[in-house]
Order: structure tokens, then C-alpha cells, then sequence
RNA sequence: ACUGCGGGCUGUGCUAUCGUGGCUCCGGCCUUGCCGGGGCUAAGGAAAGUCCGGACAGCACAGAGCAGCGCACCACCUAACAGGUGGGUCCUGGUUGCGCUCAGGCAGCCGGGAACAGACAGUGCCACAGAAAAUAACCGCCCCGCCUGGCUGAGACAGGCAGGCGAGGUAAGGGUGAAAACGGGAGGUAAGAGCUCCCGGGGCUGGCCUGUGAGGGUUGGCUCGGGCAAACCUUGCGCGCUGAAAUGCCAAAUAGGCCCUGCUAUCCGUUCUCUGGGACGGUCAUGGGCUGCUCGUCCAUGGCUUGGAUUCGCCCGUUGAGUGCGGGUUGGAUGCCCGGCGGCAGGGUGGGUAGGCAGAUAGAUCCCGGCAGUGAUGCCGGGACCAGAUAAAUGAUAGCAGUCCGCCCCCGGCGGAUACAGAAUCCGGCUUAUAGGCCUGCAGUUGCU
RNA sequence: UGCCCGAUAGUAUAACGGUAGUACAGCAGAUUUUGGUUCUGCUUGUCCAGGUUCGAAUCCUGGUCGGGCAA
């Protein structure tokens, strides 16, 4: 079957709550430039197609320009879109839910290959991670 | 053609692959919403800064004054403006001509700039330097009176000099300073002074002509002590306050408020007592623990209040007495009823949170043409529909083309650059940022006709 | 999105429109066997641009940066 490589609005983190309990009560992980905050909620609560929602964020402190934040979050869905089936499957089948946020925290503006290849290793990583959350819960 | 100054306009395009937001149509499904497909559509000249002005919304509001804030030559444009257009005045650059090297330059042409009301309403400030920084004081100059000392002279109370004291007159001179008391010349005087005259420069005020007006021209009278109002302030004019996180509507779950309906299941014994009630034991009901289950055992809870009805007792009246009847009762009983408070269960409902919808995208709109006006702009006719997101879409990658720059083996090739910057309720301005390109006004230089 | 403040040496903080101070820090010297303490001297600044004014850190305008308030 050929693989869809899309983004819809469903697949976005939107819900302000849900943001701020990332922020409060999320795991963190770092792979720089990225800076990511994680929250695997019951599939049970959360009534969503998607096994995974997911937003993007740039810190105006080293990047002034609104073109320029525009620019990076860009780049980072576009290769989020583009490495996230691995991710969505491997939750299917733990029949696991994620909320998540990526903060870019770099100083300089970034080529898409640089991005690409570093959110590969964010996405293995976050894998891992809910590997090591699984392991707490079950014994 | 180049350079300089100024004004206006514009501000990349195409293809492929994979995607995103909105609207709409079709199909599918666990018809709520999601998924798939088709079509249309999707950032700017500044979207920016948030500096002005409005629209819109809520609140307040009889009128006036004060305070606060803003504006400040005039007329016009405009929904409005601190914006724009045209004009005036002043300052300034270039150039030509006149005058002519004292005051002092004047006129024309082409440009540029101005927070451009008031310093003769008042208050305040003007460091250092300087005599003095603002009612003209000081040094100095001059006149008069008195005193002292020399000199001339035969002598004097005569003449004249020097010094001191007193009473005046003056503003010529006084190296400074950013700024110095209208400027130059002549007269005049004891010395001087716009004190007077000539020329020139202001200020206040009146007449006439002209202009809608700011003003301009001309002719009189009075006058000649600086600057700062982006110091306080005065005058005139304008402004109610708050902002879309405004405002309005719908409204899950949970808790709580209100209303309706139904139910509300304990007695006995002993004992204490302040007569309200309490303690202990037994029994029953409900719930929970121990156990795989039952029995068993343990623990907890088991309403309150007032009124009515029936009945018993007691008292009063009626009667000679009883029955009966009427009344009272703070006495007792009731597995009888109704009500209130409380509890439990079910249903309804108001406010309102999460969240959602409206506000919110067709308008002081854009394009073309005509007319009016010097112009900003207005009117008329025709045509067009041009983002509507909300932790926030409008993209990514690759290639080609365009433009500019550099280099080379110069009909071509290679390398590099392609700006400033992203809607957030919407408009009109201003300011700031901006690779490059185009048009145009003026001045200068050079070349050609 | 809307509104309100501020910017002075490396740091903290003063200054009517008139020579930008003070303290700590830094550097050099003295004292001390050395270091510290103490003393003396020196260096270093008005966020940027334009305007008003004789003169601007101060007043006005525009920009840059920082902070705060309103869900």
C-alpha cells in the first residue's frame, strides 16, 4: 500500500489545556536543536484518528523576525510529515496515544537536510522513551 | 550619454513531485464527524512601528465652567486627521542682471526647508568670561560749589594746574561673550545722547486700493531695551471614557442553588437523672470487614419537631343523679392521617465554567472611460469579487527562465547574488526598512546634428 | 492584539539646560617576608540618528533594545 504522506489540521496539537499540562507535567527530551516536551495519554480519553498530535514552536528570542519563525516551523512540519509513519505505527501496534511538543532551540537558521535528519533521530528517541515508560508501568 | 538633487511607479515567472487553510459539489462509513475525489481560492508596499485619525461595540451623559491632553500662516479637499493640494511669509542653495564695495545689498529665474499664534499680559532663566546679561549700575567723561597744595604774576578774593569731598549731567569709550542697548554720516554740546537732519533697518497704529483669506501695494502718525514659549504660561480651536482579550448568543461533565414526585425501616428490659435525656444488655433492619461460599463473629448507623384525627383518663358546665351533649387538658396510647426540617432515589430548571458560534471580511473596495477643478478630490457610466486563519494555513524539495555582478578561452561558458519582510476586527494617513528595474523635472560636463 | 514604563564606566546608582559624579570592580605604586587589609594615583560612560537652543544626559521627533500590565 502506498504511503500518504499528509498533515492535517487533526494531526495538530491545539487544545491550550493540553499544551500547559505538556508544559507542567511532560518528560523532556533533547536532541539538539530540538527540545521536545511528551505525554502519553489512555487511548480511552482521547477520542482521536490519529495515534499521535503533535505542535511546533520557535522562541522569539533568538529570531525576531516573524518570516523567519514562519520559515523554521515550516521546515519542521514539513519533515515531520515526511518521518512521522515509523512513529504511527509502532504506536498502533502498543495501541499507545502521544502528545507532544518540538521547540526548536538552535540560533541559526537551519537547511531542510539538517532538520530532516535530526528529527529522524528525535522520533527514535521518543520511541524509546515510551519503550522506558512501559516498562515502569507494568510490573 | 554620464553625474548630482528632487518627484512618481514597480518590486520575479514557469514546470515536476509531495503537502496545507477556507468555500463548494459528489461518494463512503461506526451518517456525530471523519475519510477519499473534483472545482474555485489563499499575504504586502510596507502586512511592520502602533505615531495620528475614523468606522464599530460597551458604559456614561440636562447645560456650563475648571482640570487634563492635543493642535497652531491662509483657503480648499476629506468620514476624520498632526494627512493631502494650492497659496502667503520668512530662511536658505544655484544662476543671471543691476548697484557698488559704509550702512546693506536689491531684482528676476530654477530649486530646497520651516512645531510659521503670542516675548508690548505676567513669572522665570541666560553658566564661564565681562564694567554690565536687562528698573541700566560701575569705571570713565563733563559742569558747579567748598577745602588743600604748587605755578604765573609786584600783588590780589585774578588766571590756570593737581588732589580730596559734596551735589548733579551723561551714555561717546570700556580687550569679554553665543548674544551688548537701532546702523552709517553730518550737525550739535560743558561733555554727550535719535537730541536734530540725510540715507538705511525695524516695532505699534490709522487711511486708501487690491485679494475669499493669509497677505500685497501705497500714504500718514507715534516709536527705537536682546534671546528662550521643543521654560512655566497666555490666547484661539478641538477632544466623554474604554477597547475586538470590546460586546452578544449557545452551552457538555462535575459540584452546588431552586422546584416537583416517591420513600423514610426500633422496640423491649434494667438502671441513673437536673424529667430534657443518658448508659448498659438483648432483638430487628441496613451497610461494611474477616472467608472461595454459607454459617458465625466483629464494627458502624438506625431521625427530629409541631399540628391534626381516633381513643382512654382527668377537670368544668348542663341535670336531682346517671347516660348523653358541649368545652378544656402542659396526662397516656396509636403498625392512623397530614404538614415542616433532615436523609435517600428519580425528574425538571436558572446562572455559569471548559468549549463553540457571531463580531469577521462587499468595502470611505478595485479596474477602465468621461466630465468638473491649477490640484488634492468629487460626480457619472460600465465592469470585477479580491485570504479569513485562531498554539494560528498560504509550504518543502529539485530543475529551468528572467534581472544584476564578477571572471574566462568573449555569437558563448562558469561562479555568485536575487532585497525588506508574513494578514490577526476593518479602513484613511504618517514614519521606518528595502536587492534591483522603469518613467520624469532641474542643473552641470562631454559628444553629434 | 492593545496599553504603559525605562536605557548613564564592567556593576549598582546620582546629577536646575552650563566642567558628567559616588561606591564597588580593574590597573599601577606604597606599606608587608608574601598574600589580605589600608593608603595614593590612573583608566573606563550619557542606546542610536535628527531637531530646538549660544550650549542637550536632561526638551522635542523618529528608530533600536529591555521590562511590565490586560486572558
Amino acid at each position: 500500500m502506498l504511503i500518504r504522506y499528509t498533515f492535517k489540521k487533526a494531526e495538530r496539537l491545539k487544545k491550550r489545556k493540553l499544551i500547559e499540562q505538556l508544559f507542567a507535567q511532560g518528560r523532556s527530551l533533547s536532541v539538539f536543536p530540538f527540545k521536545a516536551f511528551c505525554v502519553f495519554p489512555s487511548p480511552s480519553v482521547q477520542d482521536s484518528h490519529y495515534p499521535a498530535q503533535v505542535a511546533f514552536s520557535v522562541p522569539g528570542r533568538y529570531f525576531r523576525k516573524a518570516t523567519q519563525r514562519n520559515r523554521i516551523k515550516r521546515l519542521m512540519r514539513e519533515a515531520y510529515r515526511l518521518e512521522k509513519h515509523r512513529l504511527y505505527t509502532y504506536l498502533l501496534q502498543k495501541q499507545m496515544q502521544l502528545h507532544w511538543i518540538i521547540i526548536y532551540q538552535g540560533k541559526e537558521m537551519p537547511t531542510f537536510e539538517e532538520v530532516r535528519q535530526k528529527m529522524q533521530i528525535l522520533i527514535n528517541r521518543v520511541m524509546q522513551l515510551e519503550e522506558g515508560e512501559n516498562h515502569v508501568h507494568t510490573p
